[in-house]
DNA sequence: CCTCAGCATACGGTCGTCCCGAACGCCCCA
DNA sequence: TGGGGCGTTCGGGACGACCGTATGCTGAGG
């Protein structure tokens, strides 16, 4: 009864955490419902805890399930950082980025990744940003880099899972631009899920005529075109503002500020919990 | 084939290791070796890499192997500590010491444990100097407290298993002692085992007369009752001194000085390789 | 009020792992 | 040339990890 706990029991109860019911746990273990369910219970009994109370919605953590929570994601990352130390296997990271980063901030982070630590191995997917928050909280990437403001995660406007944790690596500069001599009035933006679009919803009063397009490139060719004005990136205008394709323009405030600071920050997120085995990774990521 | 490795396996990879044959792990464990050798076994499959060979005199660590025991047992207390924070046990530490040392040094260092940590439980075991270091070896008692002197254990002239560590944490002082007008000639020592034996050994000649006696404070009533001088610590002469039962001799040398400072350290002794699990309390004791 | 969907779990059964005792092959030493 | 110590193999028993299925629970919706 009083038996050792193991690390395939830690794996199950970390899935069940995360997804917040058995089944669903098992969906992402491969496994059917009822092993799931009967590793929860060995565990328990193992422990002598109550690690989560059943409801009709699915499991929720105890206190003593939070505690294990917490703890039990590092010890398996020290397993398999032992695992690896012993068969001389490098070091793989994922690494999550939204598709616009991947092609344009990332690589310099991926960059002074491989110089600083040639032992990795680097994997680089890139996803939407609710695919991203996603894999990162269920560790299926190590960290995500993603555009937000603020001293939270989700301050631009979206609502991210528990227990992340995150740092700012960057800044991306946002640019309100229009054609010269075209329409500076009409706002032209990207669809409601987009970083820059949440920004502009932050930025900009709700009566101001928008023209939603499918992506900021799009976006960016409507404003060459004199259609409008668009509030985009640093990476992606800077070119255009150089050879005066398109120039800068005042927003349309009385008192001609901004809302707000046209600064995202290119922030870096991964699941707390994890530190102690990413936090050398990280360091080398940001430094 | 890739399967996981798990705790249980690794506890009796350790138990191999440091016993140095399966026959030795098995009866630690209290199973057979048949099922010793067949974690073993699994434990190869599992990580894909050969972690003994194979001798007729028993098993010997591989470099791959000699990693993985590096690594090992601190996985294995990071488990525990995680068991404990889950479950709310306390941490029961235990510690080990000479006969001597337990009646008269430990105690201050478990008394600054206790009032430094009293999130701890603490068990004391006495056991002779062979004991002690195969029970810190082995994991049954967390840290040793001997007597030792030099920068490496053995120093005082015995032969410490390997992979042990130490910190000293005080020192007990030797005092030659006679009584007033008494024999102080013949030289009355402890059995070979004991620590001050060891020291009277490093620090007299072989043609010094000796008398063996069958403990400390044997030889300390004999000296008392005149029959001759001994070199004993200084817990257990300083109130003879004080009280002039017992004076201070000078050594039987031709420039009048010892041959080497009659100082010991008082040492304390663990396992490399449990150092993340031990930083804390080990500080505690000693600081 | 009742049904149905979604949840966790109990049940019966298969397979792999953990354990045993016994037998075997190896090497060393007397 | 045996005997003792070693690791390993073998056959078998117990148990845990899985499966598919069946059951009981609760909240939403007709």
């Amino acid at each position: 009864m009083l038996r050792r706990v193991e690390l395939r029991h830690l794996q199950v109860f970390v899935a069940v955490a995360r997804a917040g019911t058995v089944t669903g746990a098992a969906n992402v273990l491969e496994l059917a419902p009822a092993s799931v369910s009967e590793q929860i219970r060995r565990l328990e009994d193992g422990l002598g805890v109550t690690l989560f109370d059943r409801t009709p919605r699915g499991m929720r953590l105890t206190a003593p399930g939070d505690a294990l929570l917490e703890r039990a994601q590092g010890l398996l990352d020290h397993a398999d950082e032992v695992r690896r130390a012993v068969t001389g296997q490098r070091r793989r990271v994922t690494v999550g980025a939204l598709e616009t980063l991947a092609a344009t901030r990332l690589p310099a982070v991926v960059r002074r990744l491989a110089e600083r630590r040639p032992d990795l191995d680097v994997d680089v997917r890139t996803l939407n940003r609710g695919e991203l928050l996603a894999a990162v909280a269920d560790g299926e990437v190590d960290a995500a880099l993603l555009l937000d403001a603020g001293m939270r995660i989700g301050t631009l406007g979206f609502s991210p899972p528990a227990g992340l944790d995150f740092l700012d690596v960057g800044e991306v500069a946002l640019r309100l631009v229009a054609a010269p001599g075209g329409d500076a009035r009409t706002l032209l933006v990207s669809p409601p899920e987009c970083s820059i679009r949440m920004a502009v919803e932050r930025m900009f009063a709700a009566d101001v005529p928008r023209r939603e397009l499918t992506s900021i490139s799009t976006a960016r060719e409507w404003a060459r075109q004199g259609l409008g004005r668009s509030l985009l990136p640093d990476f992606a205008v800077d070119a255009d503002l150089a050879s005066g394709t398109l120039v800068s323009v005042a927003p349309a405030r009385p008192d001609g500020r901004l809302s707000q600071a046209p600064v995202l920050a290119l922030r870096l997120v991964w699941a707390r919990g994890r530190e102690a085995a990413l936090r050398d990774v990280l360091y080398a990521m940001s430094g």
